[in-house]
DNA sequence: TACGTTAGTTACCTATTGGTTACTACTAAT
DNA sequence: ATTAGTAGTAACCAATAGGTAACTAACGTA
């Protein structure tokens, strides 16, 4: 997908998959929905991406406003990654296309006393 | 984006992604949402798509279960294209992302009785 | 036979996404 | 000088998504 140029559709749904449609965004999101995180920890909570893709998917997500970017000027570097109001926003949309997926492949449905980590199993 | 790979990911969300998170698949779902439609139908609600990558676009979501094909024994032949549950289940979904973009990124808040044409744009 | 209508199919191409590998910047501590 | 820890950067590549252009299948009708 050319989500580049994508960006400036006339259609709502496709700038929105423009920003979200790819296959680290969903899941960077989700992992600073409840806390601020480091490159190093969202590196690790997601295990297998790569440092390159890994910045890039950062540096997308500030430039369109989803997540903020804080410098700490100590050593080592450190840099905080946090959602937005707007990237605070996407969360329930998350959910619910984690639960229709769930519902409709899923070999059964997810209960709601289930934790959201078993949810979304990322 | 490796969409066919992602379909086997472990986590909900990129599943979903890898179904939905494409140039045309969210709307053709939309055009979907009220009525059958024939393919040449689809293609001039779309305005720009090429037959080849409606043709592509259509076969992948028949295979995932979100639409239906129905093939008339007649001629001209005509093949007819609907939303099965599991695509119906998709449109609060697209309209949030719609409503989310129009919130975010556009220049005026859309009004509640603002038909869903405008709000989407598509 | 030629044409019309509908839903494709095929060959080829471009641009993007995601990835590997190696390297970099910075400074304190050893 | 070397190492450590953090957040990157650069060069290169494979696979995929989307696109253009041309062609095809099927049969009724003129």
């Amino acid at each position: 997908m050319q989500a580049q140029n994508l960006k400036y559709s006339n259609c709502n749904m496709q700038r929105s998959m423009a920003i979200l449609g790819t296959k680290w965004k969903p899941i960077v999101i989700w992992v600073l929905r409840e806390r601020k995180a480091r490159f190093g920890q969202i590196a690790a909570s997601i295990h297998i991406i790569s440092r390159k893709v890994l910045t890039t998917t950062l540096q997308e997500l500030e430039a369109d406003g989803i997540i903020t970017r804080e410098e700490y000027k100590e050593l080592p570097p450190r840099v905080e990654y946090g959602l937005t109001e707007r990237g605070q926003a996407l969360l329930p949309i998350l959910r619910q296309i984690a639960q229709w997926n769930a519902r409709y492949f899923g070999e059964e449905l997810p209960h709601p006393e289930h934790d959201e980590d078993v949810l979304l199993n990322c």
